[in-house]
DNA sequence: GACACCGAGCTAATCGTTTCGCTGCATTTT
DNA sequence: AAAATGCAGCGAAACGATTAGCTCGGTGTC
């Protein structure tokens, strides 16, 4: 490994005056600038980010957990991150906390270890446990992505989960359906509970109500709605229209109903929220709200970078964006009979 | 930010000792080992990672390039990567090459850099640009993935793809087809040539070959494969059965079919290769090969961290995994006409 | 000509660890 | 009793960079 000493050496000139033409950040003769250009070019000298990062502070590091990796849509904004913060400048560091708080302690010990500069977390625990992290994370550069779970300590990028929920089910109102279910997310997370919440006031309004067993509540995986759906679908009683809460869960259902032999849009209508990409493929294809999942993710990190660099006295950011409803073929008027 | 120094003067003992009580590198009587846990607990002392790291000349960071991270196959090969990685005790700095060898080289000059103990790529580039890069970087622990480009220097884990080719190709001519396409991935990549040498084998050991215009070269996307399907199976001599390189790109064309009214698998057969995960609900199932991409990953990782941790004096080591033929029902027996 | 001033480049301290080699005490060996 | 041994713990030198503060020769002013 060649040092800066040795190129220093090489040159004939002191490591300061390495440092300031690697970093110009110092006024050096053309003579000079040059030997020690050809210098580091000679001895194919390469500054250690590492002894550098110590100097200075920083990791040029940023940290990325996510609730699921396995999951598309946390796939796709790991891709979205990637570019936006290679685009800043750092590298990008990826957690998986599975949905685990644990995990995600775990990751957070690391993250600090390795002293990355800030983090975009996808937030898996429960409120309580955010109160506390966020007393002894004090100052730790922090976006919460996604789920909320705590708006006034910290930075915030979120989906507005009970608008995505009316939107889904007013379409579904409009299609005559009032028989409409649900297949839930986690209710201790906005992602699931703002969705129901979202759902059942736009029902509300129209002076309808679920049924009991057609609100199932579930995690966002598609096994589980998967099994969900097969149970709540098989009865004679079943709902002529499903919301399902994710994407994931979207695709578990859509297996149940091949399963079933039940015709979606002719049988049932489905609808879902935060349709992963990808499954162009898929027919029908659903009717849902689509996140902006490239857009939030870059708002994110740039919250996340503009506190890294403008410190961390500025009050917290809440951004919250708006979901969008985008027709496929899932969703059929309600069949009179 | 609290240092070891702070914490050897709250405990009255050396560095060295708290170094050691830290590390458990030597003995340190229980009194003082007592005091300087207190000390730590007290101070709520964390170690730097990044002062360790320098000293010790390693960074627990190991490195995975992807060639698109927006195919949700190398999706979910960062799925794989970061539990493996989190196993072994590194943590994963992912980057995407886009499929463009600059951003590969950019990469893994940022990982030189952030002197990353090992990395994982998935290349890119021509055989001759690694032939340079490899010299260059002679001694960086790197496993290819994927596409072999050169076997004799790197650690390589590597599909079959030839097997691939001709595992579909065969039970598409079991079928009956003669007329069989297929849209290729890139040729300069094995796994775009190798798959295409395995079907055009299969094909002359039973004495057929395909027509020219059947077999058009594309690039793995779902977009590209989308066009170029249009073009392809939008005329009356249009392929029987038609082979797809991999699981993006099969995507692409069931899509394509879609658009034109083509029916599958009763107007023609689809087979590909490395299906994507996660598209459950995608009717008809694809048959096609499936590659174990979490046994491949962690093979890789295994390969990666034992010469991390072996030295790299050890010969290269290149293991080839087998394809398996997964049936689903996107293709049909041939119909007589 | 003496003075202050300027600025290119150097010296050395520093970041927070690990670790080599040493000290000095207590125990064992002769 | 003197010498040899063992070993807990310490001091200080690394690791490879950045940077504050200093030196010292050249210019401009009176």
């Amino acid at each position: 490994m060649t040092t800066i000493k040795d190129v220093a050496k090489a040159a004939a000139v002191s490591t300061a005056t390495v440092s300031a033409v690697i970093n110009d950040s110092a006024y050096v003769s053309p003579l000079l600038r040059a030997r020690v250009q050809a210098a580091i070019h000679d001895l194919k000298y390469e500054p250690s980010q590492m002894a550098r990062n110590l100097k200075k502070g920083r990791s040029e590091l940023i940290a990325l957990i996510v609730a699921d990796l396995a999951n598309p849509f946390f796939a796709r904004m790991v891709w979205a991150a990637e570019a936006a913060v290679a685009a800043w400048g750092y590298s990008l560091v990826v957690f998986n906390s599975d949905e685990k708080p644990e995990n995600e302690r775990k990751a957070l010990a690391r993250i600090r270890a390795l002293s990355c500069d800030g983090a975009l977390v996808v937030p898996v625990g429960l409120p309580a446990h955010y109160a506390q992290r966020d007393a002894e994370g004090r100052g730790f550069p922090t976006v919460l992505f996604g789920r909320v779970v705590d708006d006034r300590h910290s930075d915030t990028v979120t989906i507005d989960n009970i608008a995505a929920g009316s939107q889904v089910t007013n379409y579904l109102l409009d299609l005559g359906h009032t028989r409409i279910g649900s297949i839930t997310g986690p209710l201790h997370l906005t992602t699931g509970r703002g969705r129901l919440d979202g759902m059942l006031q736009a029902m509300a309004q129209r002076g309808v109500a679920p049924e009991p067993g057609h609100v199932r509540s579930g995690e966002f995986r598609e096994d589980v709605a998967y099994s969900v759906a097969r149970e709540m679908l098989d009865r004679p009683d079943r709902p002529t229209a499903l919301y399902v809460a994710n994407g994931v869960m979207a695709l578990g259902v859509m297996r149940a109903l091949a399963d079933l032999s039940i015709h979606c849009p002719l049988d049932i209508s489905i609808a879902s929220t935060d349709t992963i990409s990808g499954i162009g493929g898929l027919r029908p294809r659903l009717t849902r709200t689509e996140h902006p999942i490239i857009e939030m993710t870059n708002e994110a990190l740039r919250l996340l970078v503009d506190r890294i660099q403008r410190g961390k006295d500025k009050p917290p950011r809440n951004v919250v964006f708006q979901p969008a409803l985008v027709l496929g073929e899932s969703c059929a008027p309600l069949k009179r009979s």
